[in-house]
DNA sequence: CGTAGAGTTGAAACCCATCAACCCACGTGG
DNA sequence: CCACGTGGGTTGATGGGTTTCAACTCTACG
């Protein structure tokens, strides 16, 4: 709880340069105007709380929703009280792109911490994309971009073993928060490990005794969910080691 | 090869009732003009051939394709000769959609069997989408779909055993076929062992085991690459099985 | 008929999940 | 103020599902 003030007060230093929804996820290619017009249809929430939901699977789908500050996950869950983690969202970062095709949202997206989020009506979206060529562009773009990150996900989970796995989730982390004006080295983690170890395909215990194994080698220094890193490079080295034929277990 | 010319024999009797591209992929809520203006811009190619390239990894980006009939793989090439297989793609289906956002191909795709293809060049596609608003929708919602089935795929990686990601791809091969006219419950496929290993995260050796273990138990019958399945709702019972809470192995 | 590649089958090793115990931080209430 | 309970996190031991290695069969093809 105590670290959650700490990403607050970095992330609001942030989210005065952030201000417009432009700036976060459709800068190119616009101009001024256009950009007003964007900025014209987006809501403004008050802060969401850990635990609020900016929607729920099942629930018509209405709005995309951006991330200005704080954190999000986003889960499919199934019966039994089971979920799935489909991904962790980091401000600039949107949410709800795979609910238009059903009309309907197919999975839940819950706050992890204090978070400020923006909400795109969608209706009034493609209203825009209409008439504007490079904010329609801008839109396929980023479905696009989308699609590039799930088949990052899908190698990693197929191809990658367990130390990989995590390695690739921290420099994931590391490279977004930089992208944002924070620091790629040291960073709290708003989500527990076993969101991680679900959202990786691992067990919790695994990814407990990895990080004790990565701080042992060197690699960061990690307290509860202070995250330090020290050698990104080594980091970097787990997950580009890709083994030459083999499949899922270490094979070099 | 053999096999190549029965799903040829079946597929070129589909292919008649798939002429023009909107019947394939983008159906709803165009009018008969306007089919006719998106019909307009579709390149029909000359049959392309088992290990033809429709495009390679670093491409510059032109064209969507959508497969007419005959199938096609998408993959990640990865230094060292090593592959990532990323989808097989049926009659009906578009590839290409993750290349929007850097306007370069992020995988290759080949042909896995004598084929035809459709070549939509996306810049022209665009011009039609700004028009056409009902078309842009379209294109949002298959840009959206094709992120929820990388989402089912990524629950499949993550939390199903090998058993259970078997028999999810076969079902979702049959469901395709099915979609298309063809018969879901006997059909030859098109990929070999090692890819259909390679695609699920499997080893080549555990497929075809389970393949023998399913035929044991009466749930298909296989020569090759000929698959009839015989009993389709015990696949599905074991997918649908769903673990309650545990992670990756079977845990009930 | 011989080679090559795909597919199958068996045995052994191994990564990781599972189970279990424990530690620690935190909040609550006596 | 401290005992207590709870939930998240860590650590150890064990077992199991898959990979890996290896040998073999079968088909295709020259």
């Amino acid at each position: 709880m105590t670290q959650h003030k700490v990403i607050s007060f970095e992330t609001i230093r942030v989210a005065c340069r952030n201000c417009n929804l432009a700036t976060l996820c459709l800068p190119m290619g616009l101009c001024p105007e256009d950009v007003e017009r964007l900025d014209g249809i987006v809501k403004r929430s008050r802060p969401l709380h850990r635990g609020d939901y900016l929607f729920r699977s099942g629930e018509r789908f209405r709005s995309l929703y951006v991330v200005k500050t704080g954190s999000v996950k986003t889960y499919s869950p199934s019966e039994e009280g089971g979920e799935q983690v489909l991904g962790f969202h980091l401000p600039g970062e949107i949410i709800g792109l795979d609910a238009i095709e059903k009309d309907c949202h197919i999975c839940s997206a819950r706050v992890l911490e204090t978070s400020a989020i923006c909400e795109i009506p969608f209706a009034r979206l493609e209203e825009l994309t209409c008439c504007i060529p490079s904010l329609q562009h801008q839109m396929f773009r980023l479905l696009s971009k989308e699609i590039g990150h799930d088949t990052d996900m899908l190698l990693l989970l197929g191809k990658r073993n367990a130390e990989e796995r995590l390695a690739a989730f921290l420099l994931s982390l590391s490279r977004r928060l930089q992208k944002r004006g924070l620091s790629p080295y040291d960073f709290y983690l708003s989500m527990s490990r076993h969101e991680i170890g679900n959202y990786l395909g691992l067990a919790v215990e695994t990814v407990s005794r990895l990080f004790t194994r990565f701080q042992d080698e060197g690699l960061l220094h990690v307290d509860r969910k202070h995250v330090m890193i020290r050698d990104i490079s080594g980091l970097e080295s787990i997950v580009g080691h890709q083994p030459l034929e083999g499949n899922q277990q270490r094979s070099s």
